[in-house]
DNA sequence: CATTCGTGGGT
DNA sequence: TACCCAAGAAT
């Protein structure tokens, strides 16, 4: 991992502080792309902080949770104006974005403090180790627990960092969530999971709600030019700060065609381009793409948006579905 | 303690 | 297709 030292250096904590913001809920094969980015535009904390924030979106673009740029970036500037990162748990979870899991990964990664860092793979190594039949999420604090316990051995509390990415490596590698490879793993003798022969049955989890569908309208507008009307998403909550095409609200069944039709940004020959399915993390999203071309914006002159012109589509802050939604109607917004 | 918050890849 | 899952945090 490029975030990671190697033997004999010192972690860059801004590196490291960033791979784990990153690597939240997301694959190292997601992310790696990312981080390459991130470090090429912003080398340091500081260049992060002084950066404008839609610009910080826009990289981020793609990855999702973008609760997490946001909060990158405000913990950008608190770190530039402390001067530095906090090398304890505490002062790193003060700071935005960062919960129990970051601020112990950073701090043993990072600053060496003797920690272990509890994130999914911990927690299935734990449960394993341990074949702890109750379900998360309610388990969580008892793993937790058992998971610090790993840290009474001497050699783990002599190299915090080598620890935490070794369980890390363990949990990717070989205790998979599937079909975990237990002949090489070298607490097979120790793991009561591997003893009762159906070590795939750990962790148990709760089981999850049904998704529901939700339905709506965009609509693609563009002048003679070929420039496209986009608006902000609101600062918070679902894809917020984010870029969009102009749309209807998204309700729990579709509505006809005709009084959707009268929530488009401004009255013209509307035809569909496609239609797209995006699956957010608690429901489904079906869009229909409606585009239509006007001479010019003038009309649009009081409505909430902005004209982008089409070469700088790529540099704007939109997420994955609205990225499909440019595709299937043929707006390209790859570079 | 339960919800909200993205996305892409694997099975 | 339909699930499952991934170095979780904020509310």
């Amino acid at each position: 991992m490029p975030w990671r030292a190697l033997p004999g250096q010192v972690a860059d904590p801004y590196a490291v502080w960033l791979s784990e913001i990153m690597l939240q809920q997301t694959t190292v094969v997601t992310v790696m792309p990312y981080y390459e980015r991130f470090l090429k535009c912003y080398p340091t904390v500081q260049d992060l902080a002084e950066a404008p924030l839609q610009d910080v979106l826009a990289l981020w673009a793609g990855l999702g949770y973008y609760s997490r740029a946001r909060n990158l970036h405000a913990c950008a500037q608190a770190v530039a104006a402390l001067g530095g990162f906090p090398s304890d748990i505490a002062g790193l979870q003060a700071l935005p974005g960062i919960g129990a899991y970051t601020a112990r990964a950073v701090a043993a990664i990072a600053f060496g403090v003797p920690v272990v860092p509890v994130d999914g793979n911990v927690e299935r190594i734990t449960s394993r180790l341990y074949a702890e039949d109750a379900p998360l999420p309610g388990v969580r604090r008892r793993l937790d627990h058992l998971a610090t316990l790993l840290n009474d051995d001497p050699a783990a509390r002599a190299a915090p960092s080598d620890f935490a990415q070794a369980l890390f490596d363990l949990g990717a590698g070989l205790c998979t969530p599937r079909r975990p490879s237990c002949l090489m793993c070298p607490w097979r003798g120790v793991c009561r999971a591997y003893a009762s022969g159906e070590p795939e049955r750990f962790p148990v989890r709760a089981p999850r709600k049904a998704k529901p569908d939700r339905h709506g309208l965009v609509f693609l507008l563009r002048d003679d030019s070929g420039a496209v009307w986009l608006r902000h998403r609101p600062e918070k909550g679902l894809l917020g700060g984010m870029t969009e095409l102009p749309g209807t609200s998204w309700l729990d069944e579709a509505q006809d065609l005709a009084s959707a039709l009268e929530e488009a940004p401004v009255e013209a020959l509307w035809k569909e381009a496609g239609q797209i399915r995006h699956v957010f993390t608690h429901f489904t999203l079906h869009l229909r793409v409606m585009m239509a071309r006007v001479p010019d914006f003038g009309a649009l002159h009081n409505q909430p948006g902005f004209a982008c012109p089409s070469e700088s589509l790529s540099r704007q802050a939109l997420p994955s579905v609205m990225q499909k939604c440019l595709t299937v109607a043929g707006a390209t917004a790859a570079d």
